[in-house]
DNA sequence: CTTGAAATTCCCAGATA
DNA sequence: TATCTGGGAATTTCAAG
C-alpha cells in the first residue's frame, strides 16, 4: 500500500478542509503555517493517495421536502449469498436510502432512510423492501432530533 | 423564513456542488448554463439562506487508525429535562460519535460511533457512556460491511 | 517570481409582473 | 415602472510552473 501516513501538518489541512473544503490554496497555506506552493503540493499528494476521498456540499435536505428521517433494522430470511447480494443491489439503487451497513447481532441490516413524510415512508416499506423475498422482518425507528451529525 | 425555493438552475448548481465542492465558480458556471457572475451570485445566495450548509473534505477515516464503527442504542432511565440534556452536551463533546440521533420506540438514542478496534470501543462504553447516570441500556451492534453511504 | 487563470465587483440590458 | 436575472468588463487575488 502507498505511504498513507499524515503528519501534523497534513492533519491540519484535513482538519481545515474538513471544516471548509472550499477555502484557496493560499488561505489554507496561511492557516496551517506554510506557504503557498508547498501547501498546494501536500494537499495534492493527499488526494492522489487517497486519503483525501472527495469534497462535498452540506445541503439541507429539507428544500427537496425530506423532512422525514428514520433508522429501519431488516432481517433476511436466510442468509444465502444470492439473498444477500439481491438485498444490496437493491438497496443501493434506492434514492431513499441514505445509509446501509451490514452489522452483527440480532438484526441483519441498518439502514437510514429519508422521506417525504410518513406515506411516502410507507410506501417505501410496502412497494420496495418488504416486496424483496428474502426480507423476514423491519423494524422501524422514527428521528425526532438529531443532536450531532459529524463527517469523519 | 427567507425564500429558499431553488429553481431548476439552483438544483443543478447544488447537484454539481455534492458532487464536487472544489470546483471553480467558472467551471461550475459552464456545467450549469451561466456566465460566471449570475452563477456566482447564485450560489452566494445559497450559502446565505442556508440551502448549503457548508462544504466539507471526505477523508478516508483509517488513516486516524479508525478502522472500527459501531450502532449503539442507548435507553435512558429516566427522561427528565436535565438528564436530557446531559446526556446530549456529553455526546457532542465525544470524538468517538458521528452520529447521534433521538428516536421513537422502544429506546432513546441511536449513536453511530467509530474507534480504532474492540479495546477502544469498549473503554469508550465503560469510561464515557456507562458512566452517565441517566444510562439505562446500551446494545451494540459492529459494523461488518458498509453497503451504501451517501450524501443528502 | 512570473504568467495565465479565476474570483469578485460594478454596471448595463432584457424580461416580467 | 420597479424588480429580477443574465452578461460583460475591470480589478484584485490565486494557481502553478
Amino acid at each position: 500500500m502507498a505511504q498513507k501516513i499524515a503528519d501534523e501538518t497534513d492533519r491540519r489541512i484535513l482538519k481545515e478542509l474538513v471544516a471548509d473544503a472550499r477555502l484557496t490554496n493560499n488561505e489554507l497555506a496561511e492557516r496551517v503555517g506554510l506557504s503557498a506552493s508547498p501547501c498546494l503540493r501536500r494537499l495534492r499528494r493527499l488526494e492522489e493517495t487517497g486519503v483525501i476521498r472527495g469534497y462535498t456540499a452540506l445541503v439541507d435536505p429539507s428544500i427537496d421536502g425530506w423532512t422525514m428521517t428514520a433508522i429501519a433494522t431488516v432481517t433476511l430470511s436466510r442468509q444465502h449469498e444470492d439473498e444477500i447480494v439481491m438485498f444490496e443491489e437493491a438497496v443501493r439503487g434506492w434514492d431513499e436510502v441514505l445509509e446501509c451497513h451490514l452489522v452483527t447481532g440480532s438484526r441483519d441490516y441498518v439502514l437510514k432512510v429519508m422521506s417525504a413524510g410518513l406515506e411516502q415512508y410507507e410506501r417505501f416499506i410496502k412497494e420496495k423492501i418488504a416486496r424483496l423475498k428474502c426480507v423476514a422482518s423491519i423494524e422501524t425507528s422514527f428521528v425526532m432530533n438529531t443532536i450531532k451529525e459529524r463527517r469523519v
